[in-house]
DNA sequence: CTTTCTCTAAAGTGCACTGTGGCCAGTGC
């Protein structure tokens, strides 16, 4: 019995309820349940098992009494009896945009659709359109939802496959056989989504390795397995791939197999040049007049041997890197370590789960000197947003605690919502109290392009607007971010002297790598902001530093390497001015 | 179903947008 399989029940039963359109306080309790049973900061299994739950906030009589069926049993009747009146397939179907529970009660009972294929054909053949609540424009609406559901399949976040990775690493690590270990691919170049897994491993017995691995857990099917290759399918549709090398191949493996494939294209060019062929075990001499093959031990001798600097594995998307590379002038680009701070973090006051104090002792327990609070504004209703009575409460609570600390700062803040008219949520004068402030859009994500870009731009020239947080509202695998003209924003971010925010969230990863070059050759400033909701979630920095590497930010492209006074020094001087500390972030 | 300065009773995020159907309902944030 595991608190997953808790929170999962309670989830299924808020989902099975707003089916069969329940009281929706009811169906918010159960949810509330699972998200308190989920960051329950103590064992909850056994305080279930024990049936020690009361006066937990957001458990009463009822959930706890489920908890403990759950926690003894394995299961719970009500949950069961609640499933059998409905087919387990019918769950697809809420993972498409545009249908709720309501439009889904109404395909299920009045045409039978059980499934996603169903929902499908029954569109395809014209039957929807038609059905009270349901037109022409509904049904193409739920075949495109269907075709974006589908182009996503197969593919996950940065994210989601990093506790993979580490653990088949680790395992990997652990056989005595094993050399060297290592993971390539669009992972180790730390793209924000994958396709699949590489793993590598040294050896001199590769048939034992690819064996050991078809004991690794989570394997629902073996696709290949060879005496050097073994490819796996891991339950959730990831494929994981492993290949076993000799340790001299190693290096060649490593650099071929973490690509990309057009950086790797032009390396080989390259290595022609100078007579030699590359390949994922060697160099080969293909002329009589090749120059003499150098020895290579590691990946970096790879690319010592072709006359190149190193190249980050962030950087090989063959965008440029190759010819700077070969002038030797690649950036020294940015490592978690240079991080002092961060901002864009929420609290219990809005809708974060861990509260004011247990947020500042995580960030303290990271070494961070200093971390910025920024809690909805009011207008995000949905996310709890405070008004200005409550955000002046909570600066005073803040400014009173900073007395507590030593070697740590809060930095009070607001993530103010972007009206639709490019208005903040709060008046300058409110804002003026506090020490930085986020603008970010939460609603009216339809507008089109040029609207957009005016009204970002429009927030963005208010005095008090530190830094425009996640800069289209993406989330990946799940919804497109708004249009929104990105040079343009970065032309107004260097003018005014905005920092953009690089939000950390896996779901995230927003404003996207591709752009950064160009805000940080416009002499705009980065934030690496976790925006957490957890505690646990400040570990987003992490994913938050690859992309800005892949992105070729450097130390002083990143506001938050500053230590807590120079940075507070920062936030103090006019915006107007601040192209001076601008120059100075860049030369530390 | 849970909480509560109405504690055997009532209140519990509110607005914008879309599409449909006739001025509303469902969805998403």
């Amino acid at each position: 019995m595991t608190r997953e399989t808790m929170v999962t029940i309670l989830e299924e039963i808020a989902l099975l309820m707003e089916l069969k359109e329940e009281n929706p306080f009811k169906i918010k309790a159960y949810r509330s349940g699972a998200e308190t049973v989920r960051s329950f900061p103590d064992d909850i299994v056994q305080r279930a098992i024990d049936n020690d739950l009361t006066g937990i906030k957001g458990i009463g009589e009822a959930l706890r009494d489920k908890l403990h069926e759950i926690a003894v049993s394995g299961k719970l009747e009500f949950h069961e009896k609640l499933r059998a009146e409905f087919p387990a397939t019918l769950f697809e179907l809420f993972d498409l945009q545009g249908l709720g529970p309501k439009k889904i009660k109404v395909l299920h009972r009045d045409h039978g659709i059980n499934s996603l294929a169903d929902l499908q054909l029954a569109c395809e053949t014209g039957k929807i359109a038609g059905t009270p609540g349901f037109g022409d424009k509904s049904q193409l609406n739920i075949l495109s939802a269907i075709a974006q559901k589908a182009s996503h399949s197969g593919i996950f976040r940065l994210g989601s496959v990093a506790p993979i990775v580490r653990e088949f690493l680790d395992l990997l690590q652990q056989h005595p056989d094993t050399l060297r270990t290592a993971v390539c691919g669009s992972y180790r170049r730390g793209k924000e989504t994958v396709r699949d897994i590489d793993l590598l491993v040294a050896t001199s017995q590769p048939a034992v390795l690819t064996e050991y691995f078809t004991t690794f857990p989570g394997i629902k099917q073996i696709l290949a397995h060879g005496d050097t290759k073994i490819s796996v399918l891991l339950e959730d549709g990831l494929q994981c791939d492993l290949r076993a090398v000799t340790n001299a191949h190693f290096p060649f493996a490593l650099q071929y197999f973490s690509g990309s494939k057009e950086h790797n294209v032009a390396l080989r060019q390259l290595a022609l040049s100078k007579g030699w062929s590359l390949n994922e075990y060697d160099f080969s001499p293909v002329r009589d007049d090749a120059q003499l093959i150098p020895d290579v031990y590691e990946e970096k001798d790879i690319y010592h041997a072709l006359g190149l600097s190193y190249i980050a594995p962030e950087m090989r998307e063959n965008l440029g890197e190759i010819e700077v590379a070969q002038q030797g002038e690649l950036p020294k680009l940015i490592e978690i370590d240079n991080l002092r701070g961060t901002f864009h973090n929420h609290t219990t006051e809005s809708d974060g789960r861990n509260s004011l104090e247990e947020m500042a002792q995580a960030a303290i327990d990271l070494g961070l000197q200093y971390l910025g609070i920024a809690d909805h504004s009011r207008s995000s209703f949905q996310a709890n947003g405070l008004d200005e009575d409550r955000l002046l409460r909570q600066v005073a609570k803040i400014r009173k605690l900073n007395n507590s600390f030593e070697g740590f700062q809060l930095f009070a803040g607001s993530e103010v919502d972007i009206l639709k008219d490019g208005s903040l949520d709060f008046s300058d004068e409110i804002l003026c109290q506090l020490d930085y402030c986020v603008a970010s859009v939460h609603a009216s994500f339809t507008l089109s392009e040029e609207e957009m870009t005016k009204r970002v731009i429009r927030a963005m020239e208010n005095e008090h607007v530190t830094m425009l947080g996640h800069m289209t509202g993406r989330l990946l695998l799940q919804r497109e971010g708004y249009t929104i003209n990105h040079a343009k924003i970065i032309d107004c971010a260097a003018e005014t002297r905005t920092i953009i925010e690089l939000n950390c969230n896996p779901k995230r990863l927003d404003m996207d790598w591709r752009w950064w070059r160009r805000a940080r050759d416009k002499g705009v400033l980065c934030s690496i902001n976790p925006d957490a909701h957890f505690t646990h979630q400040l570990q987003f920095l992490h994913f938050g530093v690859i992309q800005a590497r892949k992105g070729w930010l450097r130390k002083g492209d990143v506001v938050n390497t500053l230590d807590y006074e120079e940075m507070s020094r920062l936030l103090k001087t006019p915006k107007a001015q601040r192209t001076v500390a601008a120059d100075y972030i860049r030369q530390a």
